[in-house]
DNA sequence: CCAATTTCAGAGTAACTGATATCG
DNA sequence: CCGATATCAGTTACTCTGAAATTG
């Protein structure tokens, strides 16, 4: 007959069981907020920081490439490069070949910041992780990066 | 001993190892923009659904407790509540006890419809943990816990 | 009078869409 | 002419700060 469950309905009001979804979005706001205070000292945004981020390890790409990155609009991206170009961060110069694209790259003074940064985040995944084996971490990487590619997390790359 | 499991270039990039704030922001992303088109199908966005789940599970906040939840200004809370009063999906009542303050919880109409939204991001949980063991999912989701206590995770409560 | 909550008003940021010019 | 890039312009969405009213 019907049997009540002893261990709780399984769900209503109880905290037993956050999603999978809710706690991924709840640590990444609370990373954010991390990284943001931190670069915040340096006067860069957290979009701006990761953008200089991705220039560090990417060079050359043009301006539609990055906005496809981000998944942002191109007047987007373009508005945030004109702001990092004017303090001197990064530098665009045409392509040589293909003659509208602006190929984009850091300057000696933008690599030197986003190094100063990548310390103090540095920082931050270090406490995030603080009792974590390093094998434990590197799982830990790997989950979400396969979470990350079940949803289809590839970048809309095109030719240039 | 330490044998080194040479899985190949992972990356389809030549990405060496991304960082694990990196790698959790990516994830935030690509779930977030998933969960988005979901809700949007039923007329809200992430941020609406976020407050009605919240409110799902804790009714009788007021709007100045669930601004301190999610971070933001009070005046931005109320905004957010008025547009779902608006809709009929929030009832906001004073309080009996202290009298300025507002209980805010969920109609019927508001309760059917963050379930319907629930089954979607359900199913999206299940196709990002595709692969995966429920107890790899579950080991994930401590970890990801874990991760948010390091960083002082919690909410900034107060009183009522 | 003070502290907390709610709310009205104005401002700023960051993203968007639309339209335009250039180049291959 | 077409496709892609970059850019100028207007707009929307969201959150913030400031100030005021209410309540315990």
């Amino acid at each position: 007959m019907g049997r009540t469950p002893r261990t709780a309905p399984t769900t209503t009001t109880s905290r037993a069981d956050p999603s999978l979804p809710y706690v991924v979005a709840r640590l990444d706001r609370v990373l954010r907020r991390a990284i943001e205070t931190a670069v915040n000292e340096f006067g860069l945004s957290v979009t701006q920081y990761t953008l200089l981020s991705v220039l560090a390890s990417q060079p050359d790409l043009s301006s539609a490439q990055l906005a496809r990155r981000a998944y942002v609009s191109p007047q987007s991206m373009n508005e945030t490069l004109l702001n990092l170009e004017k303090e001197e961060l990064l530098k665009r110069t045409p392509d040589p070949n293909h003659g509208r694209i602006l190929r984009t790259r850091l300057t000696p003074k933008g690599r030197r910041l986003v190094e100063r940064c990548d310390k103090k985040v540095a920082q931050i995944e270090a406490a995030m992780t603080a009792g974590m084996t390093k094998e434990r971490q590197d799982l830990l990487r790997s989950m979400v990066m396969q979470a990350v590619r079940n949803l289809g997390g590839g970048f809309p790359e095109r030719n240039p």
